[in-house]
DNA sequence: TCATATGATTTGTAGGACAATTGTTGACTC
DNA sequence: GAGTCAACAATTGTCCTACAAATCATATGA
């Protein structure tokens, strides 16, 4: 080909480069090569550079583009595939599926769609998939849960009261809510863990409580976890319900 | 090395060979390599082959076993690492992860866990999950449907009314379903139709309906089309409560 | 006993070569 | 002029080889 050496672009965002020079090949820290370009291309795809139906750049392109070998290129454009992003097929090279056949509950497309601009239309979704799937959840777990879930599910609901910092708090807040989709008994349920970790760390960063709201917020998790300690499937229904209305009521706020 | 050449293994279930001989090399059509290795793995991994937390075969190995080169046997292997089945690192080689992180919602995944021994107790997980999901989604469905998603609806309504085999119709149940998804308004409720698919594929073979059966659950999802089309949110939701219930007593009866 | 090198194994990355697939173009025929 | 068919070209698919990087295990030494 007689295309010119044209500027690479990075893959990671700017790592602040020792020996100033050539900007590329920062590829910095623990990541390898096709992840970081399986993350730029789902990324872009998502955030909508590519449309549905359009042809992406072929494997040469991108191996140039980012200065990696066609064989990275292609192990990333694989794991685009296997997340249903991509289809390809040889003469006509690779294009972007539908809409609505990716697979949004991914963790990674999640995290793409978290990111892209609109983020408070993904805030949304979220928040209202969790009213359709906690408190279904929840009162099976408060049927089936065993003692070790229960266990989990406790010390999480008490290191949240005990946490000093937001990031912690949040964590074991991640931590309640995912021990409870395990001790649903409902192998499928887990996955959507991805769902509530994505909406907990992305609500965090938008709001800042108050010392009422954290003292009440703490209350209804008491709450849950009381009525899936007694067994109260119907309480521990409502108790989340109430959960989810007041973080709609923080969502609404901003 | 010192291997010998081991009897590799035939990817696809055994193709009728013409000239005897040889038993592998038989790729025989459409699928490309590296996605007959992927679902081979896969399909190993879900079936417990290689439980949680085991090493696998390194990619050398792999590459013997299939016949294929290790590229081949790499770009497979993103694939799985993409749904959260595999991981690995240099010198360890890789491992399968554990059950809560794989991604039962993906496509594949669920496919390969369908066929898996357990099947039964997937078939339950499945049918649990759509009581969760569907009633909701339906009486979304019912406030947010443009008329455009209503022909559809409605379409495929009419369509598993008049269908003459079993086949033609469990389509348009299908098709049905994944509308009503569609018009839910939820992104993030849309990726779910696979399990809905799933969940109904596998259903037609179990389930040998009688007449009686088939008008009854005509019946059922007539109504629930109509409840949409009035756009009566909390008439939908129960009559696909009803309608669920009665696949849970066909199942039951198996 | 603990730290330190060093060795070996496995994945990660690169680059090149060719096969297979298939859209496109152009020639040929009716 | 329309339609059919053959040749071409572009792109992914597959294979191969070589080396780099990471890291576990072992041995070595203080």
């Amino acid at each position: 080909m007689k295309a010119e050496a044209v500027e690479a672009e990075a893959l990671l965002p700017a790592a602040p480069q020792a020996g100033s020079g050539r900007a590329n090949n920062s590829r910095i820290v623990g990541t390898s090569v096709h992840a970081s370009v399986a993350n730029e291309i789902g990324q872009r795809i998502v955030r909508g550079d590519y449309p549905p139906g359009s042809i992406l750049p072929n494997e040469a392109k991108w191996a140039e583009t980012f200065e990696v070998s066609r064989s990275a290129v292609r192990e990333a454009i694989k794991m685009l595939m296997a997340k249903s992003l991509l289809s390809s097929r040889p003469k006509v090279g690779s294009w972007v599926e539908p809409r609505d056949r990716w697979n949004l509950l991914d963790r990674d497309v999640l995290t793409w769609y978290a990111t892209s601009p609109n983020r408070e239309a993904f805030l949304i979704s979220v928040q209202e998939f969790r009213h359709i799937i906690e408190p279904e959840a929840t009162a099976l777990a408060a049927l089936r849960r065993t003692d070790e879930q229960m266990a989990e599910i406790s010390t999480a609901c008490r290191e949240m009261g005990e946490a000093t910092s937001l990031p912690q708090r949040t964590q074991a807040d991640t931590r309640f809510h995912l021990a409870i989709l395990r001790a649903s008994g409902n192998e499928l349920l887990v996955p959507l863990g991805t769902l509530i970790e994505s909406a907990l760390a992305h609500l965090f960063v938008f709001v800042t409580r108050e010392a009422d709201d954290l003292r009440h917020a703490q209350g209804l998790h008491e709450a849950i976890e009381k009525a899936i300690r007694l067994r109260r499937p119907e309480a521990a229904r409502n108790a989340v319900r109430k959960l989810l209305a007041n973080t709609d009521e923080v969502i609404a706020r901003v």
